[in-house]
DNA sequence: TCTGGGGTCCTAGGACCC
DNA sequence: TCTGGGGTCCTAGGACCC
């Protein structure tokens, strides 16, 4: 019983979503920003061909931009989140089977469907998603998933393949795992990719038939993993209801470097108040509260970072809660005279929210904070984000530590409710 | 002026226990 | 003063991914 995956992974995505509504867009070269606009994070295939890379500062790019005419946008993740929820609704009308791995990429168990023309399937796969959301993908099928990955990456390279690749037939594997260098393949990196490369183990190929000796003696055993799938081997399987996480982590850098101790409170605090949401939405709770800050490491300036984990009495998802905690630390590593460019919060130490054991040293009416918490999260449902809140979260609008969102697309898919405002 | 954010998994080494 | 070895737990840090 051999194992069958496919990987739908969407062309371009953040670039083909803004191309979405802007059809006028289409076949010309566009460019999407990481926040604070500060580097590219997603091309469109007109933009690749002039050069721009991945992680190009915009400021070292302007001129090229200008040049060629290439449209760019701060990112909206806001946008990209409602397509991708859709693209995956549509995924599941073929197979309930499906792993969201990322934004903008799904894993397809196509165990049960081995005995249908893959290509057909495949292709199918690929027109209806293009039919329900107009956005291109590509799909690669292979017995294992990093064998799907390197055929989606083929499927979007050939021109024969039109952006569908069966690779099941080992002929095929190995001409593919030929044509893959080493970088490429799903779970080697910069650092492993060069030390490979020195004992001239410079293609997928090659290091499919390296020994599981000499793997385990100079790498580790998530490389011999990666080895044994290229083999056809599955060490992966797919991962329908993912695990709750273990930590979770906001941070942003500001727009405008920050001195004072109440604006980086005011951030820290917004990042606690967001990491307690995110809490409640997974119905966790977290045991421990860690907060750093940090000054720009590419100025000229003097540098700082620090950080400050505390344990909490009781393990909490309330917003009051985290940002109390939130103001201990920041109040603890928070020096004076320090241009700050990013303060984060990071909750650990999760559990589930009906297990939380009292503390008797603490006074906090945990009951009354959840109804309230409950009270807020309606709100909010209801009536947009920043609702209601904690007053250490600042009240002014237009925040210096702000994220630079310069060349926002609007919302085209959800927030209704702000566009009804600004019309009011 | 201007260089992202949010995760996972694994390993090595120290502290501590028996 | 000499002085073993194995197990567990925790933490920090590295590598990777998108």
């Amino acid at each position: 019983m051999t194992s069958l995956f496919a990987l739908v992974d969407c062309n371009n995505f953040y670039a083909s979503c803004e191309r979405l509504f802007r059809p006028g867009l289409n076949g010309k070269p566009v460019v999407v920003l990481s926040n604070n606009d500060g580097c590219v994070i997603a091309r469109s295939q007109e933009a690749k061909d002039l050069g721009i890379k991945m992680g190009d500062p915009f400021f070292l790019i302007r001129e090229v931009i200008q040049q060629h005419n290439i449209h760019y946008f701060s990112s909206n993740y806001e946008l990209y989140g409602d397509m991708s929820t859709r693209v995956v609704d549509t995924l599941r009308t073929f197979t309930p089977h499906v792993e969201v791995h990322s934004v903008d990429e799904s894993f397809l168990d196509l165990g049960e469907f081995k005995f249908l023309d893959l290509e057909v399937y495949a292709r199918h796969i690929k027109d209806t998603v293009y039919q329900n959301l107009g956005l291109p993908v590509c799909v690669g099928v292979a017995p294992t998933k990093t064998l799907a990955k390197i055929a989606n990456r083929l499927a979007k390279k050939s021109k024969k393949a039109d952006g569908c690749l069966i690779l099941t037939d080992p002929y095929h594997i190995e001409e593919g795992l030929k044509r893959t260098a080493i970088e490429d393949v799903w779970g080697v990196g910069r650092q492993y990719a060069k030390f490979l490369s020195t004992y001239g183990i410079t293609t997928a190929y090659k290091l499919k038939h390296t020994t599981d000796a000499w793997i385990k003696k100079h790498c580790s055993v998530v490389m011999l993993r990666t080895v044994k799938e290229l083999r056809g081997e599955p060490c992966s399987d797919l991962e329908i209801n993912p695990a709750l996480k273990q930590n979770i982590c906001t941070s942003r850098s500001f727009g405008k470097p920050v001195e004072s101790f109440e604006e980086l409170l005011e951030a820290a605090s917004s990042y606690a108040a967001k990491c307690a949401f995110k809490l409640r939405k997974q119905k966790s709770c977290a045991k421990e509260i860690m907060v750093f800050v940090m000054t720009n490491r590419f100025a000229d300036t003097p540098q700082y970072t620090n950080s400050r984990k505390i344990v909490l009495p009781t393990a909490t998802n309330s917003d009051l809660e985290l940002i109390r905690y939130t103001k201990l630390a920041l109040e603890s590593i928070y020096k004076p005279g320090y241009q700050y460019k990013k303060t984060g919060v990071i909750v650990m130490d999760l559990i589930p929210d009906t297990n939380v054991q009292l503390n008797l040293l603490d006074s906090t009416d945990h009951g009354k904070q959840q109804s309230l918490m409950q009270f807020l999260d309606d709100l909010t449902a209801k009536f947009g984000k920043d609702t209601v809140k904690v007053a250490c979260q600042g009240t002014q609008q237009k925040k210096t530590w702000n994220l630079n969102r310069d060349y926002l697309s609007p919302c085209y898919t959800t927030r209704l409710l702000d566009i009804l405002t600004i019309q009011i």
